[in-house]
DNA sequence: GCCTAGGTCCCGTAT
DNA sequence: ATACGGGGCCTAGGC
């Protein structure tokens, strides 16, 4: 664990080599400028950021506020720092091609440790758990549908649930676990189509499994006449519900 | 800016409560678990992680490596600390509804500063910069096409590049920056068939302008009688190749 | 508020 | 390597 409040650019650099031969983890509370050419080009005026250099070399650059880093390369760039009137640093990556330089005229604070996880998030509630609950119970779609497969790489496309309605009639289901929009069912319709083709047949069974679908989504679906069968993606919104109503009170009291 | 190696857990959560009222952003390098619902389920066992509250509010835990937090909560959260025999940080949002729970075992290190940054970032080289482009360049697409509208939301969707071929048919461009796949094709057949049954015309020419596209693609653009033209976006990889070919080697070398 | 579509999307997985 | 599709996607722009 180091740590350096308003180092001069040399020290900064120092420390920076330093910490990245040892794959710390680095932070950097700056003002600096930043440009990047590679599958865009962007330019961003100099203004009071934090720089992140992880341990595989992802090299993140954020603003104060948003969830997303303003600018950044990914793992495995190659970083070099130089100094001068300012401290410079560069990363370069190739596949994609890409640049970045970050122009650095204060250093406020630098801080860097190595950190040791390695613990994977568990996560429940994706498409894929829909798609199980889906094909463990199938009435959930129909009281006659018989799944078969289940989140399937087939030559007609990847199908999350596939099965038959008993009666020789092939149903194939597209999982949401959002409302479905017009991609949706035009991906549903890709599938039904190809497998129509390449098996010859003439009736296929379609459906869009979502807890929802957009007004548009539902007149193309139906235009197409395929089915919609409403399901909750497991697992969703298991937030206390009171609770929310009293934190929905105090958002509103301290604005 | 202010720094605390190693606090003990009452003096975190006074520092954080501090920090958080006077809106700075604050890093912490700890050892944590995480639990998340709302959207979704998910936990992630304990390890050493970075935990970022910006100022807004939004609430970031980035693993060692990986360009993307590990999990997150969006801007506005109601977040609050609490001491026993841990530091815990609670963060609670509506819209989406959500929850998250980061129980600290050891904090190795607490900064927070209050950053001033009022640029916006320049990005050049969009979707919508390659249609502006075509729509100034139409000889791009093909000598006969005139172009009339530019990135419009029309009833027929909205559609990137519009105009005619000087013979009274209507032409539409969709644009992707990068290889063009089955999804933009059914996006052009999307808008195409609509013009069509809106119009009651029978022709249109749809063109799908990308600097590649994928073989499936390929074959469905054939299918359905649309044309394709190989267009660069504006500003791409300008990044210089004899320096990307030395960073190759260097690159090879180390690993 | 919903809907639509882009993104320097990222990311995994299958071919 | 490319390609395809999910994501707790995020984010901006319309309506």
């Amino acid at each position: 664990m180091r740590s350096h409040v308003e180092p001069d650019f040399e020290t900064a650099k120092n420390v920076l080599e330093h910490a990245l031969r040892r794959r710390e983890l680095i932070t950097l509370y700056c003002e600096c400028m930043v440009k990047y050419e590679g599958r865009a080009y962007s330019k961003l005026e100099r203004g009071e950021r934090v720089v992140t250099i992880k341990q595989d070399n992802t090299l993140l650059v954020h603003k104060p506020t948003g969830r997303n880093p303003i600018n950044w390369i990914k793992e495995g760039a190659s970083i070099k720092f130089k100094t001068g009137d300012a401290l410079v640093i560069t990363a370069e990556s190739i596949n994609p091609r890409e640049h970045m330089m970050i122009n650095i005229s204060k250093v406020n604070l630098l801080v860097s440790a190595e950190l040791s996880d390695a613990e994977e998030v568990s996560i429940v509630g994706s498409e894929a758990d829909m798609a199980r609950m889906i094909y463990e119970k199938p009435y959930l779609i129909s009281d006659d549908f018989k799944p078969v497969s289940l989140e399937e790489q087939t030559k007609y496309g990847f199908i999350d649930v596939m099965g038959h309605n008993g009666k020789g009639t092939l149903v194939i289901i597209e999982c949401k676990r959002v409302t479905a929009g017009l991609n949706a069912v035009q991906q549903l319709r890709r599938y039904v189509e190809k497998i129509k083709k390449v098996k010859g047949v003439k009736k296929v069974v379609g459906y869009i499994a979502a807890p929802g679908m957009s007004k548009n989504a539902e007149g193309m679906l139906k235009d197409w006449g395929y089915k919609f069968a409403r399901v909750e993606p497991p697992n969703r919104n298991i937030v206390d519900k009171s609770r929310q109503q009293k934190l929905k009170k105090y958002l509103k009291s301290n604005s």
